[in-house]
DNA sequence: ACTGGATCCTGACTGC
DNA sequence: TGCAGTCAGGATCCAG
């Protein structure tokens, strides 16, 4: 579920019950994850302790104590959620973390492809985030640093920009769209794309990321659901999913193809 | 060093 | 209604 636009609103919608309040207790009932979760050294480290700040780098969401930071990462179908004392738990609810305010931050995540880490006090020299790609809501995600980086590369376009040692926190679904709306076929290859080609697409990715962090915060109560998923995005796809559907532009079918594994939507007359 | 394919897991959906 | 097959928004690991 979650690409980076997700995991943003979801630090932003937790942040006020999390940061400077003292985790009293970590309850664990599936260790089971993508790898399995360190439960000692998370207890030794978080019980007792204050989150000071909650960052986001990729996909990964931060959390900053005394002691170092850990992190969550939601995988495909994981999600937080900010909960009142004593709310059973349902199915895949896996991890709580009680506060001492009473509530409860609680993550569910039916397929088990997420990931709870303790990173230590040098949270970014940790081998899953050291060699992350640039932030795509920075200056740093440009023309230039595409260019540079597709030099000499036999990689598709698509698969290039969702590449998270490229650029963090685009997924399949943001590829898709982007690719669209830059009126680029998503098997070009990454090499051929031209300064301007570069210049849009990485604009058009910044202009998507924002636009559905934005309609994510309007659900942000959301957060403290206790029946469901939090809302997340109510967005307006233009292709994903889309496939044989007449292409918003020019009414031809929307095309779909497996490329790098992911199912991959575009217009073969607007996309060259 | 790059690239593509297999893989972890459960649930939702489709077609018979 | 049941059952088998397919697919899912991630990303690592491994072989070539």
């Amino acid at each position: 579920m979650p690409e980076l636009p997700e995991v943003e609103v979801t630090k932003r919608g937790i942040e006020p019950f999390v940061t400077g309040y003292k985790i009293s207790q970590l309850i664990l009932r599936q260790p089971k994850l993508r790898w399995p979760i360190p439960e000692k050294l998370l207890m030794r480290n978080i019980q007792g302790n204050t989150v000071e700040n909650i960052t986001r780098r990729g996909k990964y969401l931060l959390f900053e104590l005394s002691t170092g930071t850990f992190a969550v990462h939601l995988g495909m179908s994981g999600y937080l959620r900010v909960l009142p004392e004593y709310t059973k738990p349902q199915k895949h609810d896996h991890i709580d973390w009680m506060f001492s305010s009473g509530r409860i931050l609680r993550l569910n995540d039916a397929r088990r492809f997420g990931a709870v880490l303790w990173l230590g006090q040098d949270p970014l020299a940790h081998p899953l985030l050291k060699d992350l790609g640039v932030e795509p809501l920075t200056k740093a995600f440009d023309a230039e640093y595409l260019i540079q980086k597709a030099k000499g590369r036999s990689i598709v376009v698509k698969n290039f920009i969702m590449d998270q040692k490229i650029v963090v926190g685009v997924g399949n679904i943001y590829a898709n769209e982007a690719l669209f709306q830059t009126n680029i076929h998503p098997l070009r290859l990454a090499s051929t794309l031209t300064q301007p080609e570069w210049q849009q697409l990485s604009q058009n990715i910044k202009r998507l990321l924002k636009k559905a962090i934005t309609r994510g915060g309007t659900t942000l109560k959301d957060f403290s659901n206790v029946d469901g998923k939090p809302g997340y995005f109510s967005q307006q796809l233009l292709v994903y999913g889309k496939e044989d559907t007449p292409c918003p532009v020019c009414a031809a079918p929307i095309q779909c193809e497996r490329v790098g594994q992911r199912s991959t939507f575009f217009c073969d007359h607007c996309q060259q």
